[in-house]
DNA sequence: ATTGATGCAAACAATTTGCAAGAGG
DNA sequence: CCTCTTGCAAATTGTTTGCATCAAT
């Protein structure tokens, strides 16, 4: 809940446009909007009648990134993504026809991928695996 | 090892950048350069001496995509990469530090998958699983 | 000949950066 | 106050498009 002591424990000082962008994830926390371009956040906060640059968000993001408070996905859709970082590991389905994003979890697929990875050298880092797939749902457009 | 023939069964006109595209692809086909950016396609024609176009190697490049010559992937990297299509599917493990890619295939992820996905209503489409990691080899320049 | 393909330059979209002005500790 | 941060505009980067020219059938 206290924004400003979270931001401060980061390093960053908490000004107006990072209590703002760290709040508007945290309400968004848990429903299906989870996923935030930075236009997306930044639409939101021009419609919160905030006066703040697309430029901010960007900064604001990249230094949440850096310190762990929200993850950076790219998805197939030539924008990143963005969603609070909530410590629990999870991967994401995602719909190439609406943009639909689920989260799932299978830890037998987690072990198969880091064996996979380390016998070939690599080091799996956190939430790795993205699933594309059309989603069935009705409320799809489809093509 | 005919291009000519190949690219008419696939209602392409045999055109000369046509042509040496899907060629560069074929020579590097099977070893660790298989997946390429449309800049790196464009400067290995360069180097070959041809006159071509930047604009034409992406415009290629997509068409070989929409008939299947091709897969392009987006990786996190901020460009697309291009790979030959031949057929088996694969998932990829991309190193986010030096680029790194190397495939491979579970059968058993890919059954979890599946079902993963259509209990929630999803279809999974082809080559749909990317694993970001990082490499641990000596020739990765890790930060 | 006709239609489609190319190269170039300009247009675009997402993101980053330079800089003068402003705000946090 | 002094430094870090912001907003704006301009710069970058990856990719696409318009158009006059050129090539494949």
């Amino acid at each position: 809940m206290d924004h400003i002591k979270d931001l401060k424990n980061t390093g960053l000082k908490a000004t107006a446009p990072r209590l703002r962008i760290l709040d508007l994830f945290r309400k968004h926390d848990s429903d299906k909007n989870r996923h935030m371009t930075a236009e997306d956040v930044y639409r939101h906060l021009l419609a919160e009648n905030m006066d703040i640059g697309l430029a901010t968000v960007y900064r604001v993001l990249t230094q949440f990134e850096q310190v762990g408070l929200v993850q950076r996905h790219y998805f197939e859709s030539g924008k990143a993504v963005f969603e609070l970082n909530e410590g629990h590991h999870h991967d994401h389905l995602v719909c190439l026809q609406c943009g639909k994003v689920e989260e799932f979890h299978d830890s037998e697929i987690e072990k198969r991928q880091i064996r996979i990875a380390r016998e070939r050298g690599f080091e799996i880092s956190a939430h790795a695996l993205y699933l594309y797939a059309n989603c069935t749902k009705a409320n799809c457009p489809e093509k």
